[in-house]
DNA sequence: CGCCCTCATGAGATCGATCTCATCGATCGT
DNA sequence: ACGATCGATGAGATCGATCTCATGAGGGCG
């Protein structure tokens, strides 16, 4: 591949003159810049990044981790982040950390190898990271999505997962549901997961009832119905569940419907996350939507604002409770059993 | 941030031992090496790699492009393929084309700029692709992944997509189904839609079965019901339907579930792609299996060996028709006045 | 007419690591 | 004991573009 150095010799000028006429055109006469764009074109030229990133020491690069691009809410996020970024000049280099602490650790290590300007993560567990200490330690601009540390100092972005479940919760019981349990994936060492669960224990509470224990799948993205099954039946019985996931609880529904069960008809379910998908399916998904595309896309706006040295505010973005045919109200055969249940709240 | 040159001199050393001490530790007397790291510690010095990059003229970076993220199953294939390139010492830069063609031609562009060391793409329409023609003048080791080009000398890797169909409408065939549609996204001017409606019509054919024309949905991944529903009615009315993608399949089922209508039991609908989601659904989805995790490996395998200067012959792989839910024997009561149609094929 | 300023360009240093080649001491073989 | 070999290290060039500073031509103005 052609350098500057055989394009500057073709047309006759110096290096410095032919970086300018790619780089600052403005500062090169029309005609001495038509020479060596000419002399480029002959030579098959085309600017080498990499030397231009190491002296200008910037990469135009931002590194992504998700945890998996399998789950939509994911790739939705990513999607927004690359139009975003390609749109401010910047790349992305992008990587996946199956929720693997030391992977995680790995990712970040080589990324800031690779002189990337800025991160955008979302990682385990925010509260017990060693990615984080690591990341404290360094200059290199940050930001976490989705995730939502306690520590208030660390930049983040993402809905308030608390009040988002718990807002969730209230919907169901405000149907008429008193018997609510909660579903969740295998992975319980989550900063989100622990404040989904406590949403919805703190909406039960505030209604005087009482919260079940959670009920963990093998999977994180797939229910299994066994797992399930012994919470339904009985005179306690389930008669809605709030999954910690849109895709577990779109394969929950799944996997009622294939068990003669209906949905919300026997059983109701709400998702958590509100990819694209949930709105096509019979019954739609009712789930706490999760600004995916506007998340990835201030994901970007912010770290490019602290990448040029600014310190803004990452507020936390707004979920919106949306409601599909997936969530009714509770069957009215057990509604009766329901006034043998110690609360007894009036129908 | 430190450089080699002040580790160096810290540990007593010349930059030659201290960046051996890293790049090729065996070089190194164990107790200079000591020296070295516990200098690097102490001043936080992290490897340059784009200074690493522009010495040893490559990047470790692949260039990766796929239409959307939007479509799970590019998602699963760039999971599958961030996997195999990390374990093999690559990142990935990942962009999307939303199936532009400008776009295109900028993306990989920009991606030659970055000297990415080879390029995995996914290209609106390989036929007819200024990318490709570009491409053909580079010395950078491409392939292309999904599509399926006429000329022969393109490195591809994907399905058969016009045996694929065939296969599925054969399958629908011998379920009993006469009056079979086709229906696709909005965008038509892709190698592969052609050659899967060309196996779609060939299989009719060849059961003396009159292919219908394809049936355009305004949008590339959601149904419209109403597009389809002048077809649905009548004594020549559909029986079954072949999507061009899942997220096609899954919505439509949806909307007809939505509108009363059972599937399979009035529709039998076949999906294409395989994302695992269809797995999930009631009913499940049937569909044309592209082994996307497969796919993603191989194309970072293969890709791997032309930068290591071999040339590997990319083979077709295997597509699988998963059967599903989605797809029964046709109607009855539809059957009887299968009778009234031109092409009098005995049940 | 001469001074100053602007514009276009060139020379040379620089970004940070790696590669080649040279050097020097120690070990080995006969 | 002496030349050959090996292992460890250092000096300096190199990757390709950009940045700073210097230079020189040309124009405006007193």
């Amino acid at each position: 591949m052609a350098d500057l150095l055989s394009v500057a010799k073709l047309a006759g000028v110096s290096r410095a003159t032919a970086a300018r006429a790619f780089s600052s055109p403005e500062l090169v006469r029309p005609e001495t810049r038509h020479k060596v764009l000419e002399a480029a074109h002959r030579l098959a030229f085309r600017p080498n990044n990499v030397a231009r990133q190491l002296r200008a020491q910037t990469t135009k690069m931002i590194g992504v981790m998700v945890p998996s691009l399998d789950n939509p809410v994911f790739a939705e996020q990513l999607q927004a982040m690359e139009v975003a970024a390609r749109a401010s000049g910047y790349s992305l280099i992008v990587t996946t950390s199956e929720y693997d602490a030391s992977r995680e650790s790995e990712i970040v290590e080589e990324m800031l190898r690779q002189r990337v300007d800025g991160l955008v993560l979302t990682i385990a567990d925010a509260d017990r990271s060693e990615v984080l200490a690591k990341l404290h330690r360094e200059v290199c601009p940050y930001l976490l999505v989705y995730n939502q540390p306690e520590a208030a100092d660390i930049p983040t972005i993402g809905v308030d997962n608390r009040a988002a479940v718990a807002e969730a919760t209230r919907h169901l019981i405000a149907l008429g549901h008193h018997r609510i349990g909660m579903v969740a994936g295998s992975l319980l060492q989550s900063d989100r997961a622990r404040l989904r669960y406590e949403g919805y224990r703190q909406a039960m509470c505030d209604h005087g009832l009482t919260p079940r224990p959670l009920i963990e799948m093998p999977r994180h993205t797939q229910a299994e119905l066994a797992c399930l099954e012994p919470e339904l039946s009985g005179h306690d019985g389930l008669t809605a569940v709030i999954c910690t996931n849109d895709l577990l609880a779109i394969s929950l529904i799944g996997e009622l419907q294939r068990s003669g069960r209906s949905v919300p008809g026997d059983l109701s379910v709400m998702g958590f996350d509100g990819i694209n998908l949930g709105h096509c399916l019979y019954p739609s998904l009712s789930t706490v939507e999760q600004p995916r595309v506007e998340i990835g896309r201030s994901a970007v706006q912010i770290l490019l604002a602290m990448i040029r040295g600014e310190t803004p505010q990452p507020l936390p973005l707004p979920h919106a409770l949306r409601e599909g045919e997936s969530v009714g109200a509770p069957p009215t055969s057990r509604q009766v059993l329901v006034t043998r249940n110690p609360q007894r709240n009036t129908p």
